[in-house]
This record gives C-alpha cells, sequence and structure tokens, in this order.
DNA sequence: AAACCGGGGTC
DNA sequence: GACCCAGGTTT
C-alpha cells in the first residue's frame, strides 16, 4: 500500500464530491459493463461526445453482446462505422471481439492492452470505469487538467509522460473509475481548452495556472506537420438506374470501402468514363488529418454498364460503407 | 519520434 | 481558417 497523503484525499474528495453533482447522463453510464464500455470508449477516441451518442445507440442495437459483435462481417460493421471516421478502430473493435471470445475477457488493464485496437488510454478506461480495476488513465482533457493544476510547460508528447506518472500518483484506490471519470468530465466541461471557466471550477483552489492568472496558456501546444492542400474529382457516372462503385484499394484512404472513380486532378478531360460528357454538380472542402482536398464532383450519364465498376442501385448505395466526402459528392450529383 | 488515419464542433 | 476531440498503430 501507498502511504497516506492528506493533500491527494482532499483533492480526490473535492472532485468526486463535484462529479457526484455534476457528470452528465451518458448512454453508456446506465449500464458499464466492460462491453459497453469498451464500445463508448473505442467510438470516443478522437470524436467528441456528442457525435458518438447516436453511434452508440444503434450499434448496442444491431450488436448486443460481444458474441454478436464477433460473429458480424467487417461489411457489417463498418456500414454502422460509416460516417464516425478513423475505420480501423471499427476493424479492430470486431477483431479484439474475436480475440475475447478466443481467449476471454481480460480482468485488469494489462490484459485489456492485449486485445487489438486497445492501448494504454483505453486499457485504463474498461478495468477502472467496468471493473473497478485501480488503472490510471490519461486522455486529452486529463493531460490539460494535468498541465494546467501543476503549471507544467512541457511540450507534448513529453507532457503526456508527466500526465501519466502523475495520474498514476493521484489515482483514487477507492473509486478509481467514477476518479477517471471525473478528470474527463471537468476536461470536457470546465477545463476546456479556450475560455475555461475556472471560477466553477472545484478544484481552482488547487490549481497552480489558476494561481498564476494564466489558465489558458497551458498546456503548451504540440508542434503540427504543415497543411496540405489536395484537388480530386469524384466521378459519379449513372447508367439507368445505377451508379459505378469500386471497393478503395489498400494504401488508399478509405482503404475497403465503397466509393466512385476518383482522379487527383480537377482536369475533366481526365475522364474515365470518355467519351461521356461530364457536368459539373459542385464542389466542396474536406480535411483528412493534415491535408484539405478541394472536391470536385463530374457526373455523366452512360449507356453501358461497364464491368470494371460494380453498379449499384439506390437501395445498394444506402447500404454501402461510403466514405463521408464521397456520400457527400453522390448527394451533390443526385441535386442536378 | 514522427507519421498516419476522419469527421465534426468550436472559436 | 486553426485547434481540438475519452488515441492506437505503423514506420
Amino acid at each position: 500500500m501507498r502511504p497516506p497523503n492528506p493533500q491527494r484525499d482532499e483533492l480526490h474528495q473535492l472532485l468526486l464530491r463535484w462529479y457526484d453533482r455534476h457528470a452528465r447522463d451518458l448512454p453508456w453510464r446506465k449500464n458499464p459493463e466492460p462491453y459497453q464500455t469498451w464500445v463508448s470508449e473505442i467510438m470516443l477516441q478522437q470524436t467528441q461526445v456528442a457525435t458518438v451518442i447516436p453511434y452508440f445507440e444503434r450499434w448496442m442495437a444491431r450488436f448486443p453482446t460481444i458474441a454478436d459483435l464477433a460473429n458480424a462481417s467487417e461489411d457489417d460493421v463498418l456500414q454502422f462505422w460509416q460516417g464516425l471516421g478513423y475505420y480501423r478502430r471499427g476493424r479492430n473493435l470486431l477483431a479484439g471481439a474475436q480475440y475475447v471470445v478466443a481467449n476471454g475477457i481480460p480482468f485488469d488493464a494489462a490484459g485489456w492492452q492485449e486485445v487489438p485496437g486497445i492501448g494504454p488510454y483505453t486499457a485504463g478506461a474498461i478495468a477502472s470505469i467496468a471493473q473497478n480495476q485501480p488503472a490510471a488513465l490519461v486522455d486529452g482533457n486529463v493531460e490539460r487538467v494535468y498541465s494546467r493544476l501543476t503549471a507544467d510547460a512541457t511540450e507534448p508528447p513529453k507532457l503526456t509522460q508527466n500526465a501519466w506518472k502523475w495520474a498514476n500518483l493521484n489515482l483514487d484506490h477507492h473509486r478509481p473509475g467514477d476518479w477517471n471519470q471525473a478528470l474527463m468530465e471537468l476536461g470536457a466541461t470546465v477545463c476546456t481548452p479556450k475560455n475555461p471557466q475556472c471560477p466553477t471550477c472545484p478544484l481552482k483552489n488547487r490549481c497552480a495556472a489558476f494561481a498564476i492568472g494564466k489558465p489558458d496558456s497551458y498546456p503548451t501546444p504540440a508542434k503540427r506537420t504543415a497543411t496540405v492542400q489536395l484537388q480530386q474529382t469524384l466521378w459519379i457516372a449513372r447508367c439507368g438506374d445505377r451508379i459505378a462503385t469500386e471497393r478503395v484499394p489498400q494504401g488508399e484512404w478509405w482503404e475497403g470501402m465503397v466509393s466512385f472513380p476518383r482522379s487527383q486532378t480537377h482536369d475533366l478531360t481526365e475522364n474515365p468514363f470518355d467519351p461521356a460528357w461530364p457536368k459539373l454538380a459542385g464542389t466542396f472542402k474536406h480535411s483528412v488529418t493534415h491535408h484539405r482536398i478541394t472536391l470536385q464532383v463530374a457526373c455523366v450519364t452512360v449507356e453501358n454498364a461497364a464491368d470494371n465498376y460494380t453498379w449499384l442501385n439506390a437501395h445498394e448505395l444506402n447500404a454501402a460503407a461510403i466514405p463521408a466526402p464521397h456520400r457527400k459528392g453522390l448527394e451533390l450529383a443526385k441535386r442536378l
């Protein structure tokens, strides 16, 4: 056992008392079993709570248990993940379910981290929230709260290491799951990146950044890779009531999903359906990590359905896993 | 250690 | 526009 620490005890009391009154009513908190917690944590990776909620509800209705998920196909999973982004998360969740069916449900953070798609954060989250294990965690919220509480101006990724040390030292062993969620809840709703609500913060009198009047100058921002501008054309080819589609090849963005013929230029003479004459349906921008794509949508009508494409009708298109910007392009083409 | 991977909310 | 989000995997 670790030695008594009255300051740490007070920190736990201040934050947990606040959390008991202010915890948001989130769907995955109704039934914090390992599977529910697991699914929610994977969906929440780099994704905001409000975005995840409808996906989580649909997922639980379609794949109620780990066994249901383990028996699903990758296309099933991708169709449900469609629009959420970071599709490897969905594939890994499927692989993880199969792993757990084969090897049994892990009982601590170290065991969870062996599951595909589960790293140190998610392992700590499932073990502490669903299994009451004394496991720490650090996400973007905890890192920011730590950085402000201690006025640690270290640049990431070293800051992340410091935050993990702090999280392990300050874990609440009586209510580890609530403590971890309370730290994240504070970061998400009070100790926000911009305009933190310090006057309402339960920890303001323990916060070094607040004490020196500079909460929003922490944490020190990470250096970012420069934005790259790209141009693409999406070709929506119609033959009767069907549209030409293809599987995105390995190595390209959205690999394995369903998309339309694409060219890496706005030059409409590079027309895969030549000599059919293209009509421009519109242009919009879409971001993929540090890339900024200006996407042009060209429509053509053809007489013969070339067999190097898969021609899908409206019903089949609706059921396919199509990347969000390409589905948006399809909608633009429909309005033409 | 740095790059890769999506999409949306927010300022 | 830039920044951020209950990060993990690959190189």
